[in-house]
DNA sequence: TTATTGAACAAGATTAAACAAGTTCAATGA
DNA sequence: TCATTGAACTTGTTTAATCTTGTTCAATAA
C-alpha cells in the first residue's frame, strides 16, 4: 500500500482506502461482479476503523465502481475496459493511425544474471520475449518490446504452451500476476547495428527508448521491458 | 537543533522552526508523504506557542514545502528531485549529479493566437518565460524549457516584478493557482540552429523533448511548457 | 511597537463500541 | 424429506470520546 499512500499523501484516511480499492478494480485484479474484502477484513487490511473503511466503500460506491448490499458484502459494478498491456499511466502513440502487426522473435527461458542483481531478486531465470510491431500497412517495422519475466512456478508452461490469447497481459492475468505499481525510464539510444537490421533504419539512428518495471503489491518484480520505438511513430502520452 | 538555532539565532521564532523543519525536509528525513508531528507536538518540541508553531507551517506551506488539512495533519508535498517547479509526478533526472543553474531568457508577455486555439480558451495573451538551465560545474547548457501561462489578474504583475523566491511554483502558489491534473508528452526532436545556438550543440542534434499541459480542477490551463533536454544529461523518469 | 503567549472555542477526522437487520448454512427434529 | 432453529457471518446506523487543524482575542514581554 505504500505507493498508493505516496500518491495520495496528505488526503484523508477513507480516500487513500478508495484509492487503493479503485486501483484494484481498474487494473482488473478485481473484475466485474467480484466480491470486496468484509468490511471487517478491510479494517485489519489497512488498520483503520470500520466507519473510515464504510467512508471509502461509500466513495467508490458514488463512483460507480461498486455496489453494496446488507448482509452479503460490496461488489464490483464497473464494467469499463481495463487497459490492457498494463495500467493506464503512460502509452505510446502511434502517430500514423496505424494498425500495428506483432510479430514475435523469441519466447524462451534465459538466465541473466546481471538483471536478477538489479530487481534485487535471487532467481536469476527470466522468460524473455521479444517482439517486433510493424506497420500493419506497410510491414514496415516500427517498434522492438523486449520483456523479462522472473520465472515463476505459474509462468513455466508459457515458453511452451505461448501466451493466452496472444497477450501477456491475460497470461499474467491469469497467473495471478497483477501489476500494483512501478517505475519508467525514458531516454534515447542510438540504434545497434542488430536492432537497427531488425528495425530496418540505419545503425546509429536515434529511437526513443523506454524501460518499464512492474511490480506487485508486495514489491515483487512482474516484468521489466524495454521498448524501442521509432520516433517517427511514436510519441509518449501521459495523462495525470 | 543547537546548531539551527545559532543559525537562526536573532531570527523571529516562526522562521527558526520554518528552517528547522525546512532542512529535515530538504534533506530527506521528511520525505514526500510524510506527516509533520501535530501542532500540540511541535509545540512541546520548540517550546513555542501553538500560534507560533502555526505561523512556521504557514511560511513553509508558503514556501510550497508542506499542505496542511483540518482534522489530519501537515504533510510534505515536496519532492525534492523535481527539475522543474510543477507536481512530482515525471521528473527529469540529471545523470550528472551536477547542481543546475537556470538563466532566464525572457519574461514578458505576448500574444500567441495558435496556442489559445489549441488549449480551447477565448484569452490570446499569455506570459512567456524561456529559462536555460546549465551544470553548475562546467557551465555548460543542458536544456531549455519554455513556459506559456495564460494571462490572469493574478499574473499581471509577474513580467515586472518578477518571480516569488526565483520559483514559478511559488509564484503560481501565491496566485492560488494549484495544478490539479494535466498531460504530457515526450518525444524525440532534432535541435534547430537557433536552440543549438543556446544549447552549444550541433544543430540537429536529437534532443529529448517534452511537453506538459497543467490544469486546474476545473479544467482551466495554466501552464503549458516544453522542454528540451540533452539526452546525455537527461531521463525521464516516473513512478506509478 | 512588535512579537509572542495563553486560552478558548469551532470544525473536521478518526476511533471504538453497541445494536439493528439481512444472509447463509448447518444442525435439529418432526 | 422438509421445515425450523440458531449460530455466525454480513452491512446499516447511531453515539460518544478523542484526536487533529482553524480562528479569534486579550494579556504579556522584549
Amino acid at each position: 500500500m505504500a505507493r498508493r499512500l505516496l500518491r495520495a499523501a496528505g488526503t484523508a484516511k477513507p480516500e487513500q482506502i478508495a484509492s487503493e480499492l479503485e486501483h484494484e478494480i481498474l487494473s482488473g485484479a478485481l473484475g466485474f461482479g467480484a466480491r470486496l474484502q468484509s468490511e471487517n477484513e478491510l479494517v485489519q487490511r489497512f488498520s483503520v476503523s470500520r466507519n473510515t473503511v464504510r467512508k471509502g466503500l461509500e466513495e467508490l460506491s458514488n463512483r460507480g465502481l461498486i455496489t453494496t448490499r446488507v448482509g452479503i458484502g460490496s461488489f464490483v459494478t464497473f464494467d469499463g475496459k481495463t487497459i490492457d498491456d498494463a495500467v493506464g499511466w503512460s502509452k505510446a502513440l502511434a502517430n500514423a493511425g496505424a494498425n500495428a502487426q506483432t510479430r514475435t522473435l523469441r519466447l524462451e527461458v534465459i538466465e541473466d544474471g546481471a538483471l536478477a542483481t538489479q530487481l534485487g531478486i535471487e532467481e536469476m531465470s527470466f522468460i524473455a520475449l521479444d517482439r517486433v510491431r510493424s506497420d500493419a500497412d506497410n510491414g514496415q517495422p516500427i517498434s522492438i518490446e523486449r520483456s523479462r519475466l522472473p520465472l515463476s512456478p505459474e509462468l513455466e508452461e508459457v515458453p511452451l504452451k505461448g501466451l493466452r490469447h496472444g497477450s501477456l497481459h491475460r497470461t499474467l492475468r491469469a497467473a495471478g500476476l497483477v501489476s500494483h505499481h512501478g517505475e519508467e525510464w525514458a531516454d534515447i539510444e542510438m540504434l545497434s547495428t542488430e536492432d537497427a537490421a531488425i528495425l530496418g533504419c540505419a545503425a546509429g539512428a536515434p529511437f526513443l527508448r523506454t524501460r518499464r518495471l512492474t511490480r506487485m503489491s508486495d514489491g515483487r518484480p512482474i516484468e521489466f521491458v524495454t521498448s524501442l520505438l521509432n520516433p517517427a511513430h511514436f510519441a509518449l502520452h501521459l495523462e495525470f
